[in-house]
DNA sequence: AGACGCCTTTGATTTTGATCAAGTTGGCGA
DNA sequence: TCGCCAACTTGATCAAAATCAAAGGCGTCT
């Protein structure tokens, strides 16, 4: 854990821009970034902040959307469910990413925080005005948009292709890689995703993640405190296992 | 290949739109919808038909993109592989489907014609112009990669969760429900996949795919002629038996 | 027509991961 | 400190799909 360097306020940079805002990540990797400052002050002035705690669930698969948000920090499952409750998790998003389907009334997933996550959510009526507005902002969402199509498109080979032991280290790697906002790869880490969540992402039993995480900890590829925390001492070699080019 | 040429047409409907634009399926579902005459003209101007019979590939994996198309007609593949030449599809497109990622050089993979496929070529110049100059353009094209996604993330749900028979139906009730450009549900039609093709959309292998397909004619949820005609004579029964709500 | 080649089907066997069934561990409240 | 509970691990067995191995159709080239 480190503490952020925070004491910089009243420059000419940062004057213009709602409290907030000033500190948030998702003003860099993320959608407000396009933003004027008039409009920041706009969204802000209608975004509420709040904390999930792990299996709260922010929006139910068939529910209608009627707002948006951004991650701050934590992870979030994106999930679908078989009319017989068979589960598949098609997605995790990671600050700062943005949450909701733009242009759509009924959500075809289900939203839930992992762990503790804050977000900052926004109604939507807001979001769309602004995207009429502010072009940059509908290309900032399109581009969103395009990066979750391509991690699905990966995540469709793993599912279809990969063994049960390369889809455990491709989770693996999609954790080290992902979970620091500050975009470095992580080789120390706590999982955000109990062994159930593992198998409903990688499309496997509780038991078989188990069994082959308990495998790629005999192999050296990866080591284990408490279940939760990983240390992976060689990225390359987790990324071999994982069959990742 | 052929290149058709364009010619301004002068009768009283259609005056102010390109000859070979007029009679155009894109022009309705597709991607030119939100263009004014004088865009359509422009793209048009730079656009080439080609026909691409199937296996050909139109942009490899790996390589640069110059080029966006929309489909006329025809099927293509969207697939991925792994080093070891494990090969997964991860989209299937249809007419009048736009085809490209936009805003990245490289392609992310493979799009190679199922069937006899046309399209309508644009070079990637041209596109990004038209998208800076026509903001309703990059709306289409953030509705169609969004589009994509669900598709994507639909068929997550059915690699990751769906038994064979469940996912051979979910194939066939993919097919049945796009391969009909005019947005009807067919209940006959060709399939548009090869068993080996079906095999790597389904993350199955061919003697899987074709066991299940022989299953659903014996137990009379289809009915087929010479491999790759197939009827279907209720398409509840079809969903019901791919697990699909 | 006959033979070649490709795609598809069918059959026998093996393997991977699922299922069923105990245990173990760790956190937490009484 | 104990006991409980949930999450995880481990083991034994089972089943679905993969693999290995032949055929069977069907189009086409000569």
């Amino acid at each position: 854990m480190q503490i952020v360097n925070e004491h910089r306020r009243k420059d000419i940079h940062n004057s213009d821009i709602p409290t907030v805002c000033a500190a948030c990540e998702a003003r860099h990797g993320g959608v407000c970034g396009t933003l004027t400052p008039d409009q920041l002050f706009d969204l802000s002035r209608h975004s509420t902040r709040r904390s999930i705690e792990p299996g709260r669930e922010v929006i139910g698969q068939g529910e209608t959307t009627d707002s948006y948000a951004n991650i701050i920090s934590g992870v979030v499952k994106l999930s679908k469910v078989l009319a017989d409750g068979r589960q598949q998790i098609v997605g995790l998003q990671f600050a700062p990413d943005f949450m909701g389907r733009p242009f759509t009334r009924e959500s075809a997933l289900t939203a839930e925080a992992a762990v503790d996550t804050d977000i900052c959510a926004f109604p939507r009526n807001v979001i769309e005005r602004l995207v009429s507005e502010a072009p940059g902002l509908e290309h900032r969402l399109h581009e969103q948009a395009l990066k979750e199509l391509d991690e699905a498109r990966d995540w469709m080979l793993t599912l279809g292709r990969k063994t049960a032991q390369e889809k455990v280290a491709s989770f693996l790697y999609i954790i080290a890689t992902h979970i620091d906002p500050e975009q470095g790869t992580a080789n120390e880490f706590d999982l955000p995703l109990s062994r159930a969540d593992i198998a409903d992402y990688l499309g496997l039993t509780i038991e078989t993640v188990s069994r082959q995480i308990t495998k790629l900890r005999k192999e050296n590829v990866i080591r284990i405190e408490n279940s939760r925390h990983v240390t992976v001492p060689s990225l390359d070699r987790l990324m071999h296992v994982g069959g990742i080019d």
